[in-house]
DNA sequence: TCAAGGGCATAAGTCAAGTCTATGACGTCA
DNA sequence: TGACGTCATAGACTTGACTTATGCCCTTGA
């Protein structure tokens, strides 16, 4: 886990995509403004690093091989997540340039803004994106306030003066260790309500509003007073770390939680009748339409989710 | 979408997690097999690149700024996709060594085991993966002609001869384009199977097993047959990208999508009454059990997906 | 049949980038 | 107060990748 190795440097698999969709290492080349030769280089020694031969060359130019294809495939993967890092890391920017203040509530910033800002970035060219993140309460402060132009609530509840548009769902989840007892019970063996208001989980602060929405939603199905949690810790990213080492269950969004369930460091276990689906909304002072830019971003963001 | 720039390079990225890891910068140095001031350069060339103060500095070591720990956060997201993309090219490799050959059909090479094979390494360390790729019927001869010890498959039938154990399931998604009639009815207007099957599509070429998966669950609910495709195309890939491009609809596994459907290239259509979903497996040759690194990589797909 | 043009590979020289060692400043702890 | 930890700076070095120039191969069209 501490580090990687042959690929700490995407540029040569962005090469490779390029000569994947335009046929050729010289018209690669050209779209990245370096020289024939130069790419050329960079592909064989890609080449040689990995042990595969990825390009089929030919005078007529050059196509993916199979082991090609995947290759650029999983890259394609790894690209993505660079460009929505960049795209991120640019909205950080505190410039005095044209920009777009916008807040957004944790969940929104970490997992779906960064993909967001890709695609506003290719449409309106030029604005500068300045992010700022708090819980919803301070989102809508900031939009209140003026100081952000639009706002991304992950709230039950829409803000007095605030006009909100659903931009999509997600869900909480229960999520363990791969050997807990409630990972190992076969399906459909779903944990109760009452369960787990009687466990003691792996926690966020107080004010997060994931932690709000879970023990909403509890108090809604019991009347078991909620078990103090094990441990408060102040990001997504350690609390999966103590749940994958095994300290407790803890729930999460499923957005957050999507990828270690795919790599399988933790598990997720369902929760009988228990509707820990919520909203994501977008929102802006009533009666101050969005204009320009923020509209934009807006559109992109109900168009991520129509189902919303 | 032709070229990343500022983060093209995820070594300072990789760097930069350790440091919040560890808690200072000489250590991440150890870590990473460099000096303590080569890591100070680098983070610190990382923030006049990014125009963001990521780390808090002092005497007794580092910790992530706010802005630090987001930006930490989309580097993990990219820094694991690259670990995934590193662990599949491993894969591709077709060395002499002690290898474990493993043959999985498309989707589930694609999406899936590229991430089973990062945990493997690290459970087995010293185990060469060679993984080869086909449809469902490819690998299941694999696998029973001995050239494979281990198979993934996702088809719905399981072949004589062989023993399969579910790893997971995935789900057919209906996307078009974002402007497509389908995508701009208001909720909840599903489209029947019978609109479906009159609509041509963007679709793989005969064999895949996507494409079989939906001709057989249309069939059962529909006597209309079914309309020829607007074009076959040979990659996953390739179907996105005519989508997006507002082509025609297409028929895609969800694990395929997820990512253009949240960056909103792409919008998900439900359909009425179908059941699009299907289960993935892993199999192996009936009365030879899987053993040693087999079993390991068995387990570990097994345990991505424990509601399977 | 032959020239023109596009495609890829090789060679040699140039240049920039990152790294290392050595050293200094600051804070904590025994 | 001295030893050990942290991070930052300075200067020399080495490595690596790029560019330009050139050659070979193949297809195309006159």
């Amino acid at each position: 886990m501490p580090l990687t190795s042959r690929v700490s440097d995407l540029g040569p698999f962005d090469l490779l995509l390029s000569v994947a969709r335009l046929g050729s290492l010289g018209a690669a080349a050209r779209e990245h403004g370096i020289s024939q030769p130069a790419a050329s280089s960079r592909i064989r020694y890609l080449e040689r690093r990995t042990g595969v031969t990825l390009l089929e060359r030919s005078p007529q130019g050059s196509r993916l091989t199979a082991q090609g294809a995947l290759v650029a495939d999983w890259a394609r993967t790894a690209l993505d997540a660079a460009a929505a890092l960049e795209a991120g890391i640019t909205s950080l920017h505190l410039t005095a340039e044209a920009r777009l203040p916008v807040a957004a509530s944790m969940t929104i910033a970490e997992y779906l803004l960064p993909h967001w800002l890709v695609r506003f970035h290719t449409a309106v060219a030029g604005t500068a994106v300045a992010l700022t993140t708090g819980n919803s309460d301070e989102v809508a402060a900031a939009v209140l306030g003026g100081s952000a132009a639009i706002g991304f609530v992950e709230g039950p509840a829409v803000p007095r003066g605030l006009t909100a548009h659903p931009v999509g769902r997600d869900e909480l989840i229960v999520i363990v260790h791969p050997e807990h007892p409630w990972a190992r019970r076969r399906p459909p063996a779903a944990v109760t309500p009452a369960e787990l208001a009687a466990t003691s989980l792996v926690s966020r602060e107080h004010g997060s509003g994931t932690r709000l929405s879970l023990e909403r939603a509890l108090r809604a199905r019991t009347a078991r007073p909620l078990a103090a949690p094990v441990i408060e810790v102040s990001s997504t990213t350690a609390i999966k770390t103590a749940v994958a080492e095994g300290v407790a269950p803890a729930v999460l969004s499923s957005l957050a939680v999507a990828h270690d369930l795919a790599a399988g460091t933790v598990v997720a276990v369902p929760v009988e009748g228990l509707d820990l689906t919520r909203t994501l909304r977008v929102v802006h002072r009533t009666g101050q339409e969005f204009a320009g830019a923020a509209r934009e971003l807006a559109a992109i963001a109900r168009g991520s989710a129509p189902a919303g």
